[in-house]
DNA sequence: TATGAATGAGCCTTCATTCAT
DNA sequence: AATGAATGAAGGCTCATTCAT
């Protein structure tokens, strides 16, 4: 297979990628960043203004990846539970293999005043609450208006502590995370 | 009622939790930690060595006092199921009154090498499981021998999210963490 | 009236002097210049070797053009002293409409080892010297050898404060330097 | 004569007041600034928030100095252009003994929003003005409302444009300076 | 023992200059 | 000859840590 060359805005994200999955945002440095990219310091901020958003966007356009795959898979003609089983292993093997970056961004310092954040939140709340359509939640749990938010939240968390935790058992974390959703539904 | 005069190690660790617990480890930074316990950042490097072992320090004697009031629970002549529901209400209210340090620490920085972090939680995983204790898991989930460590982390991580993001939900808080992991066991 | 169509070098002539004079030498950067001139960044190297020596040029050619009106001027049949009146009422125009670069470039950093700065100078001094031509100095003043390059510098500098400053105040600014500078004279 | 040793604030501000007296604002560097005083960086920023304050404080500082040196000289029972001809010699001494830094003021960045130095200006302006007091300017400049501070910036600079290029010149310069202004009143 | 000013490595960011196209 | 993305040295500033008092 031949080795893909990828141009300079990949190398970049692929390198932040990696940094901050890694490290954290503010272990992270940009010094590195464009090492790990193969490139100068300079480089970096043709492309991204500053540090903080070149976090947000790789954040974002990480996430947007999953979310189209999501999409495609809402379409396909399955029951809710299979479907909602395999939109998990989806998510999973997205985090594991693209190196997902997380979702508890809320201690991540916010340049433009926290909009960013929230934005990015609102839309993976928003697209991974999609994979709960159609199902019904148990009647002890419909006076909380912010269940399926939760869910979503739990479940992403969930992922990461797994895939970091416990890398090995994919099938296992995976029946882990799903049994986990499925005893808030009828 | 008299103001409680705290020794010196104390009032670093009070100020250093609530700074830890507002700020995340980066941000938190060792001035404002001595200014608010009313120190000199001199006087910080007479109890702790550096930053990293303050933190470390502080998380574990956090969750040390926590793991007491859990233990005395225990033994409380509860059924399996009222005790596990009790002691997931204790530890919500440890992390929301006591401000409680989070679990997630993988990503903060360990001049250890990374052995202070694993002690930290494997002590955590160890207090916490008692919860479990003389309660069966689901025939299903046998097969996966971290099955216990995973509902630990698990539970203390959605809690972490759930205090995080809805503050307000208490109660609802507590009885979504105890169902989503009610689910696991018989 | 047909756009004057210019070529690179006075593009980049009148950008420049434009951003200089506008910024002063530090504050004004090589893409903003090369944007204002509406080239890349990589020509303004071809027509000069470096931002310093682009300043001394322009710095040079922007007097140049006030110099040769200037000696048209001392052409003309007039009283010595209304001929100094009118070479200042030019020189003051020239930097007010043409945004002829200032005199104090004593304090720019210099790449030649200062030989740029100090040949611009001699030539400014030069050059306005001749609006003195003819006119006696007082007695008073006759042993002071550096007595008309002081007058030079007074002038242009006072000139670059007053428009600086009082740029509405056009007629008096010119009266003011006329007077300060006529009291040396007999 | 035993050598003063200073304390850390003036060694700041000397070796500060030298390097933007003798490169200007942008070419001196903080680095450089505290290496002068035989200080680390960050001792610097122990006394004054950034460059620009530091920049501003000392020249405020090195004016402040200045002043009172020019309010106690103006009490003395001189006449009134005697008065006069001493004040100049005084900023004279002023500028070449302790470096005092410019007026030219306006093309330094400003990041208070360029409040820091409409005050030093007004500052120095008001100071300064002092020097003219009861000296009756002639009929043909009393329509000119901003005379006297013309007067005041172009002795400030000129003096300054003296002390740079003709150091050695010391007692025709203040004559220069002198005449220059008397021509203005009666 | 407590203090807090001094330290300086290290971070983010800028921008003059280069060079492959 | 013109382009403009890539380069990386250098600058301002922060903050964990030290140490003289």
């Amino acid at each position: 297979m031949p080795k893909i060359i990828l141009n300079i805005e990949d190398r970049i994200f692929l390198s932040a990628k990696e940094l901050f999955y890694e490290k954290g945002y503010e272990q992270a440095n940009m010094k590195e960043i464009a090492k790990r990219a193969d490139l100068a310091v300079g480089t970096l901020y043709n492309y991204f203004p500053n540090k903080n958003e070149l976090y947000f966007s790789v954040l974002e356009k990480s996430w947007n990846g999953t979310f189209e795959k999501l999409d495609q898979l809402q379409d396909n003609i399955l029951s809710e539970k299979e479907r909602l089983r395999s939109s998990i292993a989806l998510i999973y093997e997205e985090v594991v293999d693209r190196k997902c970056m997380g979702v508890q961004v809320r201690k991540v310092k916010d340049l433009t005043g926290n909009t960013s954040i929230k934005n990015i939140e609102k839309k993976i709340l928003c697209n991974t609450k999609a994979i709960f359509k159609n199902i019904k939640i148990k009647k002890q749990f419909e006076n909380d208006e912010h269940m399926l938010e939760k869910l979503v939240y739990s479940l992403l968390i969930n992922l990461t502590m797994l895939v970091d935790y416990y890398p090995e058992d994919k099938s296992k974390n995976i029946e882990y995370l799903y049994n986990g959703i499925v005893g808030f539904f009828e």
